[in-house]
DNA sequence: TCTTTGCGCGAACGAACGTTCGTGTACTTG
DNA sequence: CAAGTACACGAACGTTCGTTCGCGCAAAGA
């Protein structure tokens, strides 16, 4: 439970992605939500369109989150392995302090409504292709080995995935030596 | 749909594997599934004994793939490093061959009924016990770096985790490229 | 030929689902 | 004090879920 001040709705919201983390969408229920919150299921409606409103939101936040992100990556005057290096911190500084919404961003996102999944597409494509062209040019400048880049897009980002699912208890992974794992191999120097 | 000449027992689960694999465990229904093999949800029944049988048996077909694997290897005359190096390979080759299955085996497992579960997980800690300490090895033989064994298994195994969701449209990576930029810059060499 | 077996089916079951609605109540505002 | 707002609630809705049961039919075995 949330201790402290706070918003009925905010409670709903941050409960519903630990659910949804501990569950998976579809598996959870309104009806386990509201017992968590010590609340009737339909209370909840007064602070809430929908469940799938629920997701939506948990969603968006976090790709506009990452869609943020790379907008301040792209406008740093960096050479372009810089900013690859500049994104993965910034992925493992997020996932690890927003374990439970970025769980259910990445895991859950398909059970959105089609016209919503669509537009949630959309952004992550706009972001991959993004992340690649500055993998392509981090290799043309010489800094990187060269690679296929959607590989090493794909290879890098899939690497992260174990860290927003890590155990409130286990001891949180030291940034440097995963940063130092991940981009190790890929340096050409 | 699945041509040629097959029981309607395997069929069925083929096109559970799918299905779960498309929808989630949770949202998939057993009606969904009685369509896509032309046949009336009652009609399952004659062949499966379950919903819950299902995931079970595409669960523990993958744990025991694995659980073999592990002790093929552990038994071949192989340095640790290049145990590790065989490991991948052989995980790329089951990730790309059995992507469906893998899938359902990676995402719904938690899902198992509690029993099931429990012997699941039980079955994952031997495996990655077993994979830490080759891993440890080789960093004590001198061929891998020295890092914390528990980061560089979480973040090997992660990074194969995209192979088994590529779409089947989508060009398949090259084994040894793969493969390059995992362990390079593991190697000390 | 008679009997058994395998299996596809329609109907139906109880349970759980997301959600709506009208009500009661306790604050806030004028 | 009166009016309005916010919100928790019980009851109920229509739907979908996994599954069971008994029936009928066709192929296989005696």
């Amino acid at each position: 439970m949330i201790d402290g001040f706070m918003l009925t709705k905010e409670k709903i919201y941050i409960e519903a992605a630990r659910l949804f983390q501990e569950k998976g969408y579809a598996a959870a229920s309104m009806r386990d939500l509201a017992d968590r919150l010590e609340l009737r299921p339909s209370s909840l409606y007064s602070h809430i369109r929908s469940k799938e409103n629920l997701l939506e939101k948990i969603c968006f936040e976090n790709a506009e989150r990452y869609g943020a992100l790379m907008q301040e990556c792209l406008a740093l005057e960096l050479t372009a392995a810089a900013k690859v290096e500049y994104l993965l911190r910034q992925h493992i500084r997020i996932a690890l302090k927003h374990p439970t919404s970025i769980t259910v961003f990445n895991d859950e996102w398909r059970h959105l409504p089609p016209v919503s999944l669509k537009r949630f597409i959309g952004m992550r494509k706009v972001y991959e292709e993004n992340f690649c062209t500055l993998l392509s040019q981090a290799m043309q400048e010489g800094h990187f080995r060269s690679f296929d880049p959607l590989l090493v897009l794909n290879t890098l980002l899939s690497s992260l995935l174990w860290l927003h699912r890590l155990d409130a208890r286990a001891t949180l992974p030291k940034e440097d030596a995963v940063i130092d794992l991940l981009l190790y191999g890929l340096r050409s120097t």
